[in-house]
DNA sequence: CGCCGAGTTGAACTGAATCAAGAAACGTGG
DNA sequence: CCACGTTTCTTGATTCAGTTCAACTCGGCG
């Protein structure tokens, strides 16, 4: 899908404002691997990932590469907390699959809102969704066990746990790899 | 100070905005431990926190009682969750002291929002520091260990650790009383 | 075939939880 | 103003979940 076609389906848009997106927004191809954004400087751009899987890590006192989080298919995503207060990203985003993004400015996103009004609802519920995943996520981390976060992972998004290795799904439930091998080796029973 | 002013310190308001705003907002206080919103009900109100503390808890499996968040004067606030869901709210709000509140129905705002499109901008900034704090509190709870997190409280908001008994302190970072307790006797020396 | 990355498994270790008991601080009523 | 009970904080002993380190297995691939 398109970005603004799943915008559309939160707000109906005027055919201004979306023909106003599409040619500001361009599509670009990373091959599974790929740094889409690198730690260290600021990120200005919104991704929509039409297709792959992206991952948000994170360089570790240790060196040891910590993933923050993924996004899949049909998302909007970026490295918010570092275009708001425009300090360098603490996270690479890298591509874990081959992936098609959009990628549109940040600042020609905020030219767009104060160009359509109707934006802004749109710009509500990405943040709004945004919000409600993350507040799921402190959840999970102040409240539950290794094991119970787990659980929950593969009742919420058992997708990732197909897509991505061991070692990232156990950094990113904060969990250590070797920790996770039992826990799923317990779970299978 | 009253919610609008601080509104507009983020974006200028019209007058006729603010006095909107005014005559749908009502002052309450509350006694230091009276309960502003039981958990189970949908939350329908916006909170701006005039003066006092307010602390959201949740009643563990166990019926023990964690703390999810802190929130002092001057914020706004709300089981946004639960709203945006229309899910029962898994929190109480609790006066941590006296405090006195401005209330806003839920529905009372969407309504200006719609008659004030300057109000837009406000949202989205209440919204964005949601987010950016969610953000950081999922990176304390991932990355740190427990002398971390207390450490990270003490230099952000010593303000809380006096005015909050060590039990709620505890269960807001994650961490069991007593271990709080060595944590800080070790870090006063 | 032999190497390589990814996952599993074992043994030792450690940070934090738990349980429990005592000390301090606090409030309330006599 | 003291005596009381109540709540909050500290401290010790024990247990446990999860980490660490390292060795081993497995499947793919040049």
């Amino acid at each position: 899908m398109k970005p603004t076609e799943v915008l559309s389906q939160i707000t109906p848009l005027s055919a201004d404002c979306m023909q106003a997106i599409d040619e500001l927004t361009e599509q670009k191809h990373y091959t599974k691997g790929s740094i889409i954004h690198p730690s260290g400087k600021v990120c200005k751009h919104l991704y929509f990932i039409e297709s792959g899987l992206l991952r948000f890590f994170y360089h570790d006192r240790d060196a040891k590469d910590v993933t923050y989080q993924f996004f899949g298919e049909n998302l909007f995503t970026s490295v918010i907390n570092s275009y708001y207060t425009q300090t360098p990203s603490l996270y690479n985003i890298e591509a874990m699959e081959d992936s098609s993004l959009y990628v549109l400015r940040f600042a020609d996103f905020e030219a767009l809102l104060s160009r359509f009004p109707e934006l802004d609802k749109v710009y509500h519920s990405v943040l709004r969704e945004f919000l409600l995943s993350a507040e799921q996520r402190i959840i999970s981390l102040q409240f539950y066990s290794a094991e119970e976060r787990y659980r929950n992972l593969l009742e919420n998004q058992p997708s990732i746990l197909q897509r991505v290795s061991l070692g990232h799904i156990a950094s990113y439930l904060g969990i250590n790899q070797a920790t996770l091998s039992r826990v799923r080796s317990k779970v299978r029973l």
